[in-house]
DNA sequence: TCCGGGATCCTT
DNA sequence: AGGATCCCGGAC
């Protein structure tokens, strides 16, 4: 099965220790995949923002702190945090060990495991079920036992998909600080983003 | 548009 | 110890 070969293979850690930007810009057209006991859900990351080091918005710029801590740690691990008392957010740690920088997966187009997904979010409509951050945590059963996890792992992990594709480059959603920064990017045309 | 909801972190 | 803030979503 296509889909099968699609998924075996997580994204090196090199991947992710290179230049934050980059990586942000390389993750739209990769599979965001997680596998649980309900069954295995996945994506196409469509829409992700960058968080930098000396940037307001980032939960790192002010130095390390218990929650923001797994930014400082090795590249290719996950940071979930818990925001507005009922959503989390899923974000993938890049750059250096040491280097507080992550980008935040912001929507995915949903692939595998639809059903449940619509299950989790109690929707019906494929476009209301990844198109936010904490959409997508909802769908795939992303939550604080997903924090501080190995994306070489098996259990959660992204994949290559589909080959490289145009990008909208834009300002990020939701911060004040830092808003004029050019640093969200989202697939073009694609349907499934959280907001054009 | 508006507000629930709760952890986090800075200020006192 | 208190309160402002928070990378939101769903119901109005």
């Amino acid at each position: 099965m296509k889909e099968d070969g699609l998924i075996r293979s997580p994204l090196p850690r090199d991947f992710y220790g290179r230049d934050t930007v980059n990586v942000a810009r390389e993750l739209p057209g990769c599979m965001l995949v997680h596998h649980t006991q309900e069954g295995t859900t996945a994506g196409i990351i469509v829409e992700t923002e960058a968080y930098l080091q000396g940037d307001p918005a980032c939960h790192a710029s002010r130095g390390i702190t218990p929650r923001n801590s797994p930014m400082f740690g090795p590249p290719g691990f996950t940071y979930v945090y818990f925001t507005y008392g009922m959503h989390y957010c899923f974000n993938v740690v890049s750059a250096a060990e040491g280097v507080g920088e992550a980008v935040l997966i912001r929507a995915l187009e949903p692939v595998l495991g639809v059903e449940l997904m619509k299950i989790r979010r109690k929707r019906e409509n494929t476009h209301e079920l990844c198109s936010g951050p904490a959409k997508l945590t909802q769908a795939l059963a992303i939550g604080k036992e997903q924090n501080r996890c190995d994306l070489t792992g098996e259990q959660i992990y992204i994949c290559l998909a589909r080959p490289a594709a145009p990008l909208v480059t834009t300002t990020r959603i939701g911060i004040r600080e830092g808003a004029e920064l050019p640093l969200r990017f989202y697939l073009e045309g694609s349907k499934y983003v959280s907001r054009k």
